[in-house]
DNA sequence: AGCTCTTATGAATCATTGA
DNA sequence: GTCAATGATTCATAAGAGC
């Protein structure tokens, strides 16, 4: 069966309260930035930003299975001279609302856009803030094992006496399985940095991310048939990723340019509109 | 002249107060983190962490002159599966004691320390949080825009085939480093993101941070002649980078054996005890 | 010199055991 | 019960040794 998209027009303050709770696996979403794109969502002011994302968020852990996770994509910006300070409050209400801050994973843009200040660098990261419900959450970190370094190569050609002596260490009775966990292993666990070009082939939105991004989280923690929740969706990158991997997947829109859209590049064929005219729904078929 | 190094023994929440105001032009530090170093520090609690920081920081801002920084090396830990928020707390509160959070640098810690866990990777990167106390300050730029950074230099040398398939295979978008195209650059400015490895072949003390570190920072804050304080000095590092730099520079450490050891490395020759025994103060010729 | 190969180890984190 | 100590896990770097 192929994976359904659900695409919803609308505020994602009023439109996620109609999902049942306990019904996503991931949450993957990179909202506006505060005082970012003033012409098109209005611009939510820095010293407003808290107040306005704890109510989505609240619902957000709501619909969130006890196992999933969310991925929440931000970088404070400069307001005078100075870094704002609205993430680190967010960070700090939202464990106060029952989340687990779990970790943060660092987006390093490879490809920062060039530029020089007198007093600052090019910014080439973001924040990738990973949050939780419970400790015990999927997480299936085989699926984004990256290629070893050179030193593999060598290193499995001949034991070194290190490695002999810890594995007999923790082996304890023979010689068995640590060694053969090495031999032939040509993958390695990834870290919580990440190295990602931002994508330029898509030259009609400010793409919030490349579709690396949200395939990578997806691989982590989620499965096929698991659901994928962008309450800000935007140019849908996150659903034509879910799409391609065979994962459902539900976004929510402000705007009916990015909506309309979404629908075209998405695939999604009837386009149910409700009678009050300001909520639609598709599925694809 | 030759740069003087002043080393002092003792606590930095009362050493600080005898340093006069705007003396310093820049400070960089890595104190104890929470929970950590307990052998050594005794480790502060995760909790009382800001509490116990917040003194410090305020005679921080007092002796920094108006033109300096303050760049703080940090990285909050694991708590039960959680990161803790102290270090978000830290820099809210700093803020309201008067610093300016201009920056946010990363230290992508190359080779960090493996490890598998369930629901975890490894931490691959720490925060260099720059503060200013006002919007003017010298920043030097062209100073840290050696070409494309160390890794570049040795990897110029020979461009093998390896380093090219591997750093494309790496990246996965096909845009990231090829490396010929910085064979006809010879500079660029860096971003906010450093790419440093932690030292390993320091086999007395667990060294804070690599000595590129706060050589990057020295020359981006600093020029010769300057002041450099290091209020948790540690083994020196901050003080043995400034005095080959030309800059004087200030430490205040606790224990004294790292005390004894930075008399021995740093080469200070007269050490002048003062009645109480508890501090003590040396120059070096 | 300039290679290759060997070796140690780093602000880590979690699960288990013992007091 | 809580809390501290121990063991297991495992990647990339640079120094050093050898050719």
């Amino acid at each position: 069966m192929a994976a359904t998209i659900k695409l919803v027009l609308g505020d994602s303050t009023k439109e996620l309260k109609t999902l049942p709770d306990n019904s996503v696996d991931l949450i993957i979403t990179s909202p506006p930035y505060a005082d970012q794109r003033k012409s098109t969502y209005g611009g939510i002011a820095a010293d407003k930003y808290v107040k306005w994302f704890l109510p989505i968020s609240k619902e957000l852990l709501r619909v969130l299975k006890p196992t999933g996770t969310f991925v929440l994509n931000i970088k404070e910006k400069v307001v005078e001279g100075e870094r704002s300070t609205y993430v680190m409050e967010l960070i700090i209400e939202m464990r106060n609302q029952g989340w687990l801050w779990t970790e943060e994973f660092i987006w390093h843009k490879k490809n920062s856009y060039p530029g020089k200040w007198p007093n600052r660098f090019r910014d080439s990261w973001e924040r990738l803030l990973q949050f939780n419900k419970d400790k015990k959450f999927h997480m299936y970190q085989e699926e984004v094992m990256v290629p070893m370094g050179d030193w593999a190569k060598t290193r499995l050609k001949n034991l070194s006496k290190t490695d002999k002596i810890r594995d007999n260490s923790k082996v304890g009775s023979g010689f068995g399985k640590n060694i053969s966990n090495w031999v032939n292993r040509d993958k390695a666990y990834p870290s919580n940095v990440l190295h990602l070009a931002t994508e330029c082939n898509n030259k009609n939105h400010s793409a919030a991310f490349p579709e690396e991004l949200p395939e990578w989280f997806i691989k982590l923690f989620t499965k096929e048939g698991d659901t994928v929740l962008d309450p800000f969706a935007g140019s849908g990158t996150s659903l034509s990723v879910s799409k391609r991997m065979n994962r459902n997947s539900i976004g929510i829109e402000l705007l009916p340019e990015y909506y309309n859209e979404m629908v075209t590049t998405l695939g999604i064929s009837p386009t149910i509109k409700k009678k009050n005219g300001t909520k639609s729904l598709a599925k694809n078929h």
